[in-house]
DNA sequence: CTCACTTTGTGCATCGGTTCACAAAGGGAC
DNA sequence: GTCCCTTTGTGAACCGATGCACAAAGTGAG
């Protein structure tokens, strides 16, 4: 009897391999919809923006899913990437700071589509709370454990202003969280085995304006030859 | 006579270091405003959240700006990194899509505090056009070629839904843009020398739920043993 | 059954990035 | 000036990720 159960998968994935599987199964989705019954590593590679090689290698290491002279079948590998990235369980989130990010966020459908529910929506001004948002009541930050508690909360999205984020970020850890995705513009600190997860909107315009000025700069002929510091800061 | 003007830096930061600088930059920002003169590597490298020999690397990529026995000028190194990310020049920023999202970003203050500045809104969705936004008239995407031109936008932020976000990168490169930062769930096909970097709250959440159900399972001992397809779906 | 064709899964070379560890450089005390 | 202390800048080992290129595996025609 030849078990081939999790032959290459003993345990660990690249984390380079995770950050790309919701994009493959992105693509994936589309292509289900479009009735699509297999698909090749070529062709879903193209549609995931990937080198094909990269995605095979990424593929093997959740196991021996494709068939060799056909490829992968669509909704067999949606599932197993699914799965693999824990989508068949439903996470309940809260977001904490309900303010024009945080609005728009709950407000986001796409939001629930793949496993995710927006369970929470907690904020410390007075103004706020009580208010009804994408069918939720906005709760106050002092019931924060035991909204944690009562809803199953295992995902925590920080909208707050930078101020306030490592000190709510202390006691959502406090409250046994595990995974924050965080939007304020601060380095968190946080104990071992806490996942953090950032997203930083100036840091990437400021990755953009970096190439962007390198464009320019070729046009017109290298660099502005103006290397030194401008005006006489005490130093 | 000893000019060791850009002695390290003939060209070419490596990509890694360019996303840390605008952390090194924000750090060093909050420092100045605390009034601290000088920085070791080792604090500033704390202040980031990184180690301090990757620091030392990344910023002698810039050229050799500290001081052996003291550690870096807070004020000039701020000088130094905005100039090599481009941020002692002026921004303009257009965003396309002005819904829950778009109103968020354009209503963010934190926008304008370093080097850039939102000059455009516009939206197809006749409804919103005219509205004013954090002092802005929204128009109309018909004119998206005339309002890049007059107000000298160089980097689009895209926050349309996914299906318009590739028919307004198309057009956004046609007018020009070589950097966009997007912000739909879509993967963009854009001519080389066009840089584009995504904002994925969809995948963010699936990496920390990756992690979340390894952390679980471990507690739990091992996986839940349920490694066959549950259902017959026609393979 | 055999043969031609397609496509996966992976060994291997390569590359970029991280980290260690230390020589070289500078500051300050005396 | 000399000596000691601090901290930078970087060579070199290491590590993970990428991509080529191909043998192995499977399909389908005849
Ligand atoms: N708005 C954007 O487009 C945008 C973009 C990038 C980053 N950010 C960051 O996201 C965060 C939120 O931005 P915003 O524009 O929504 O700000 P905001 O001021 O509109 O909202 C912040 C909300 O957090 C609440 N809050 C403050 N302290 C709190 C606490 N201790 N506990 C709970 N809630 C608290 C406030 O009452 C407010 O409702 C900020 O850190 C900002 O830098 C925002
Ligand atoms: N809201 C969020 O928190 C959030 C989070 C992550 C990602 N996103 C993504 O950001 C995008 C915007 O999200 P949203 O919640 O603001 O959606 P939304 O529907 O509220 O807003 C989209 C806006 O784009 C406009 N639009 C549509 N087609 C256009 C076109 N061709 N040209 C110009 N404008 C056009 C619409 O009129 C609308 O005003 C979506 O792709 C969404 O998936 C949103």
């Amino acid at each position: 009897m030849i078990r081939r159960l999790s032959q290459a998968r003993e345990r660990g994935i690249p984390e380079a391999t995770v950050a790309r599987l919701p994009l493959y199964l992105r693509a994936l989705n589309g292509m289900a919809e479009r009735g699509l019954a297999t698909v090749s590593s070529e062709d879903l590679a193209v549609a995931a923006g990937v080198n094909s090689a990269k995605l095979r290698k990424d593929l093997s290491h959740l196991g021996s899913y494709g068939t060799r002279g056909v490829g992968y079948d669509v909704e067999y590998l949606i599932y197993q990437i699914s799965r693999e990235l824990g989508l068949t369980q439903d996470w309940a989130v809260a977001i904490v700071g309900v303010g024009n990010l945080g609005r728009a966020l709950a407000n986001y459908g796409g939001f629930v589509s793949r496993g995710f529910r927006v369970a929470a929506l907690l904020d410390a001004d007075p103004e706020v709370v009580g208010d009804r948002i994408a069918g939720l009541n906005v709760e106050h930050i002092d019931e924060l454990e035991a909204v944690i508690r009562r809803r199953g909360v295992s995902i925590v999205v920080l909208a707050t202003p930078a101020a306030a984020a490592q000190q709510v970020a202390d006691r959502v850890v406090a409250a046994g969280i595990t995974s924050i995705l965080n939007f304020a513009p601060v380095v968190l600190s946080v104990p071992e085995g806490v996942d953090i997860r950032k997203v930083d909107l100036s840091i990437e315009l400021q990755i953009l304006a970096f190439h962007e000025q390198r464009k320019t700069d070729r046009m017109t002929g290298g660099p502005a030859m103006a290397e030194e510091w401008p005006e006489a800061v005490d130093l």
